[in-house]
DNA sequence: GTCTATAAACCGATAGAC
DNA sequence: GTCTATCGGTTTATAGAC
């Protein structure tokens, strides 16, 4: 299991994690953790042994303690898989737990964007993370979306996990472009809420579920009425 | 205007952009590059002042030679903007379009993973570079959609583009754990046309717009009939 | 334009005092 | 457990020969 760091073996993950987060593996110098984190040099060969191990650590750090929800518990005893609606609110409730633990300001921000560097940058430790997180999750969302629609082929339930991922992950991975497409300097908190709705109303639309009450903010297009008067054909 | 290099210049600013896609800024060394292109790392003094203005040259060289769709291209003058099944063909011929941009086995790899790397490591030059050619396809993007569902927020239009960008970068950005959870070595080209295909379908269904034929492989459901006996509801 | 040689700074890691 | 001092290696960048 798990264990918990403390004092300065924790001040020195916390600071490394931020400074790997923002300026990768290499880009980091352990004098510049070690500042930061108010500590000595050499107390990370002390604790770590190595940058190496200590970037292993604070991905391990990252894993343990950001919560996004299993999928697997919606697929034991959750009543609501009964009936389309119920599955349809299911992944709507997914899609905003996980924005929510990426995006969410209770979490220090580094935390989502080490996920993100370590994706890009595949290192021998991100692959027992994929393992142990992203695969039991990805078999069990596939198995959800397969409720949803029986007649989905594997590929497409593949497809569909992905589409959902990478329309998560875009706004932390991309986070520089879109704030600047948006002319921002953060996220604003309602843009984000805008975002979750919109990803999980994308993913209940394509598999043709109802759309439950807490998307229909999203969805509200004006009548079609407007739709047939527009500037298509004249 | 861009001036096309040639000569050493040519090859250093290939082996850097190689180098740099893989292993990032830090995790180059000029000596590496030097040695990759058959040259003297003096060489990179000599061309380009620094390894930092290196990095820019190989930015800009990437995005003066892929050449992914202009959206503007459809806004002026496609006459299939007139129907709505016109613009769901020119929608998923965008989406296969840029798929291809980034994937096609034409164009050397490490172009779309050094356009990756520099989302998300924003630097001066990038800033330059989304204003060039991220935001003038965006904004038209937006109008097309606008155009396919004229009661569309802006909000609403800046997501859907963002969703789109999402699932196209997903699969260069997580690579390698795609790779995988489909347990293969690379991408095989059936699969990323599917992947196409499916992202297209999300983004048609999404605005409902009628499903072209040119994706109608991917939505190709098995009878809704199996969709009544199904685990659902027993 | 291309090379060798080297300067000057920084890197990760460690030995050893306390 | 935390510190100073330092080793050995590598880095970028440049000066100067050809």
């Amino acid at each position: 299991m798990y264990k918990e760091p403390a004092g300065t073996k924790l001040a020195l993950i916390k600071s490394a994690g931020e400074l790997f987060a923002e300026y990768g593996l290499e880009g980091t110098s352990i004098r510049a953790i070690a500042d930061k984190a108010g500590a000595n040099s050499a107390a990370i060969s002390y604790y770590f042994g190595s940058k190496e191990n200590l970037y292993t650590e604070t991905l391990r750090y990252v894993v343990n303690h950001d919560k996004p929800p299993r999928v697997r518990e919606y697929l034991e005893g959750d009543e609501r898989l009964e009936s389309a609606e119920g599955i349809a609110e299911i992944i709507a409730e997914i899609v905003q737990r996980k924005f929510a633990a990426f995006y969410s300001q209770k979490q220090p921000r580094w935390h989502g964007r080490l996920i993100m560097r370590s994706l890009l940058d595949p290192s021998p430790s991100l692959i027992a993370i994929v393992e142990q997180f992203f695969l039991p999750d990805h078999i069990d969302m596939k198995k959800l979306l397969k409720r949803a629609r029986p007649d989905l082929t594997e590929q497409r339930a593949q497809l569909m996990a992905f589409s959902m991922m990478g329309q998560i992950a875009f706004y932390e991975f991309a986070r520089a472009p879109v704030l600047y497409l948006l002319d921002r300097k953060e996220y604003e908190e309602g843009f984000l809420e805008a975002a979750a709705r919109h990803t999980a109303l994308m993913m209940i639309t394509a598999l043709d579920l109802p759309v439950p009450a807490s998307c229909a903010v999203a969805t509200a297009y004006t009548p079609p009425k407007s739709a047939e008067t527009n500037s298509i054909g004249k």
